[in-house]
DNA sequence: ATGGTGGTAAAACCA
């Protein structure tokens, strides 16, 4: 059976409601995973998604900040989620289908802007949950899973417009990128976007701050598709959706879409 | 080196 799925920071799931159609009528993945929904439950706008024909959701949320959705046209048949860090944050929700596939949903922390643990709390917070996913991914050995999410850092030095300056900021520095690699590793996942298109920049967000973004071009690779390794080889297709940044007041991520064979 | 934009929700916080 094929799987599409595909991951996206929509930044305000009620303001950006129509884009979120929009993406559903043309692209129509199986499964779409949002992120930053920054409503409560209650208050997403899964009604109307579903009148589309994703009839099927899990949510968490909390009112202007983080809040995460997994919108599926195929019955969810089991849900949960981590608190990671023990914070009661929305930053993950998961989902099993009837076919076995687990999907992981994960809003990873930004981070702030001083990349230094000791000074910056948010910092110590995106290391902490790292760490947790590590030990996560090391003590469930994860299978049939596909981990997607704004996962809040840049691993490759081609996944940034530019390596050496970014090397000192927040989502691309080397304790970050440590970290996420060692809780990839952990876990056996497979980052799916790399081992489909292996060569090149590919960037999945660009900052509202630059003139032209599309001119510019000063994006990273913040969002990811990842597979644990016994689904890795199903996966195919993979792609950024670049020209959704364009779209009229558009999120700052753009889609990460994927297909998987199950 | 700095400031640039956007969302939430009502001033400041977060990204």
């Amino acid at each position: 059976m094929p799987l599409t799925l595909a991951t996206w920071n929509i930044n305000s799931v009620r303001l950006r409601a129509p884009l979120v159609e929009r993406l559903l009528r043309e692209h129509a993945p199986d499964i779409l995973c949002l992120q930053e929904c920054k409503s409560p439950v209650d208050k997403m706008p899964l009604a109307q998604f579903a009148e589309m024909g994703w009839t099927h959701a899990v949510a968490r949320g909390q009112k202007g900040y983080n809040g995460v959705a997994i919108l599926s046209r195929h019955p969810i048949e089991d849900a949960g989620h981590i608190d990671w860090c023990g914070r009661g944050d929305a930053r993950h929700v998961a989902a099993r289908l009837a076919c076995g596939a687990v999907i992981h949903n994960l809003y990873i922390p930004a981070g702030g802007d001083v990349p230094d643990p000791e000074v910056n709390d948010k910092f110590a917070h995106k290391l902490a949950f790292l760490e947790e996913l590590r030990a996560w991914g090391r003590d469930s050995a994860p299978a049939r899973s596909i981990l997607v999410g704004d996962l809040n850092i840049a691993p490759r030095p081609d996944d940034v417009w530019d390596h050496r300056a970014l090397l000192k900021v927040v989502s691309h520095t080397p304790v970050e990128v440590d970290a996420l690699g060692a809780a990839q590793e952990a876990g056996g996942w497979v980052d799916v976007t790399r081992a489909d298109i292996p060569e090149g920049p590919l960037y999945s967000w660009w900052s509202y701050r630059a003139r032209d973004w599309a001119a510019s071009d000063r994006g990273r690779r913040l969002d990811h598709i990842w597979a644990s390794g016994d689904l890795a080889a199903a996966a195919c297709d993979s792609r950024i959706l670049r020209d959704v940044r364009g779209w009229a007041q558009p999120s700052d991520h753009a889609p990460v879409m994927a297909r998987f064979d199950l």
